[in-house]
DNA sequence: TATGAATGAGAATTCATTCAT
DNA sequence: GATGAATGAATTCTCATTCAT
């Protein structure tokens, strides 16, 4: 099953996409049982096999589809920026924001790094590396503009989507743990700190 | 089966709940086949469930395990230093030393954050907040000595965990990644950044 | 649907024919597979039940269709030929023939005695019971002209339909294995050695 | 699972072949169902399983049993005599009778000859072969000394064989046809009818 | 303690067939 | 006549767990 735009699918396979990723995100690959899968979406099981090869094929398109869409506004959001602060800021907020209000993506993420990436469809991971190629772009520009230190892309990637994965999924495990902290940090404070840590951490002042 | 001290512990036992941590980290609590588990083990089926009660059982020992060697390893290392900057060093460098040479301990936490920590047996969540008390700690004592801003641990927590759990269980995928980066950061220069990024971020000036 | 003259069918009715004869000959009723035959007949799925009431009835009309054609030929051949053992050897070049030609046949009707006729439509199998009557005859003409001993009818039959189905389903066996017989015996030289023997068998000397 | 002698099988496991022997008969590789064999054998699902890999093993178990039982018959069989006709009539005595009292021989025979052989398994295929040689083997001594004449041997074998397997499996059928003939021809008769052919076909007067 | 064998419940997938258009 | 989509009933295979020895 090829992975077309949204509005060539029809009903069924839209349902069926959209509870895998909820599945695949909450459960894990193997956690997700396709019997769970017909009876959320409300489709019988051999629907589920019409539209999609098998469940790795679906878990294909589901990944790519949500990696693509995360790394889409990204993109868009980082492209309406100029100044390389200002874009390192555009893409914490958008990576921060996407990730928490759809936590699909991050916990996704989080399971395939988790499993070194051994299971990671191929269209998911390129979807990925348009992430990562877009903060190095960004951190090249900045040192080129002698706005920035020189610093790894890769670990700078690391520390942002790491960082804000675990706050963004960790939210009903927090809730859990009987914490002595009263105020649970909401997001835009986080993301205010990640921000200038990132920032006073590569600013060349 | 209790959690006796791994002096007690016979072979068959140890090498049972060897494989099952690295097969939980590998492939996840679902992902994990008693099957694979008996012949990785080179033990019998029943072996397993004479050791232990059942496949839940055997991960909350591995789990339990896992975290409870990194929290101590943690808390010795913390409180062998007495000055706060040093105390919070020391923490983000056993972390992820721990972490970079035992890659089960941050696979199975993000797993387990992935799914909001439900699956997560409670003797090892206890073992986590040991971990987040330690840090709590160190950063309340670094306020009240007047050397740290007043910061909220929770996200001091996740950026730390975070960003390490990800550096080193990110490293397969990161060699998958035909990068255009020739330098792979290493572990050293990581940590370095690391507690550079959160000490300048706290650090009262 | 009923089993109509060819000219009358339609395009479609005919593609479909045809491409079951051919699967259920290569692969028998259980192996062949509806969607397979859409596929190799490119047509729609609901095309099929469109031109036939279910499997087993296009099986029906696939088999009947088969063994109606090779018994009209032999009746034909054997009907212009007047001494009783012209007609045999007519029978056996025929059915040799028609056998070679299109190994459906003899391969669907070899699966069907395999399983003992259970599943042997009634129609196809008043077409058998016609080959078997036209060899009767020839016998009992033959008999009665005391050109031809006494010999059983049916164990005649299996004895020429047995080896020419052998013979001719068996081309591609004979080639995979690796024989030290150089020379793969030729349909003639089959037909001639079958009827020599069965001829000197029965011949009244 | 490797093929082993019967006596180091358990009860489950043999129980499980004869019962996968005889369905494989009866209604061929797709037709038989796996639980269907679980029910006829009183034993778990997942216990044939357990001792087969799947069912296209337990096929080859199956045929390469089979087949291999009646190779070693014939060629122990054979191998008492010595004169090539007496070796020959052994041949087709002993072929005749394995195949008479147990038809799951050529019930799958000639299904396999059917489909071109294409599903038959090595090992099995490798038992076909050890007929064939031996076969050939008699025509060619009997040929050397000068009692037989040169015929092609896979011709031979294949009135031989396919003669008998029709004749053998053909039974439920012909019983089925409402024949006119009173005498349905017994085992022995034909045996005999077969030889006579067979050797007068070739024997050097 | 250890093991070969067995098992029930489940999980993925398939397949003939039908329905709405 | 034809088609894309849908479905119920299998069917193959898996997996955690237990039992007898």
């Amino acid at each position: 099953m090829s992975f077309a735009t949204l509005n060539e699918m029809n009903k069924t396979f839209k349902k069926i996409l959209n509870n895998a990723s909820e599945l695949f995100a909450e459960k894990g690959y193997e956690g997700t049982i396709m019997d769970e899968l017909c009876i959320r979406s409300g489709v019988n099981k051999a629907s589920i096999y019409y539209h999609f090869k098998d469940k790795s094929n679906l878990y294909e398109v589901v990944l790519t589809k949500l990696f693509s869409e995360v790394a889409d506004q990204i993109i868009v959001a980082v492209s309406s920026q100029t100044a390389p602060l200002e874009k390192l800021k555009s893409f914490i907020e958008t990576f921060a924001q996407e990730t928490y209000q759809n936590k699909q993506m991050p916990a996704t993420l989080m399971r395939e790094i988790a499993s070194g990436g051994k299971n990671m469809p191929i269209p998911a991971r390129k979807q990925m590396q348009r992430i990562l190629q877009t903060l190095s772009s960004i951190l090249k520009e900045g040192a080129e503009q002698q706005v920035f230190k020189q610093v790894d892309p890769l670990t700078t990637h690391f520390i942002i989507i790491g960082s804000l994965c675990f706050f963004s999924t960790s939210e009903p495990m927090r809730q859990a743990i009987e914490s002595e902290h009263p105020l649970d940090p909401d997001l835009n404070s986080t993301i205010a700190e990640i921000y200038s840590l990132i920032s006073s951490a590569i600013i060349l002042n």
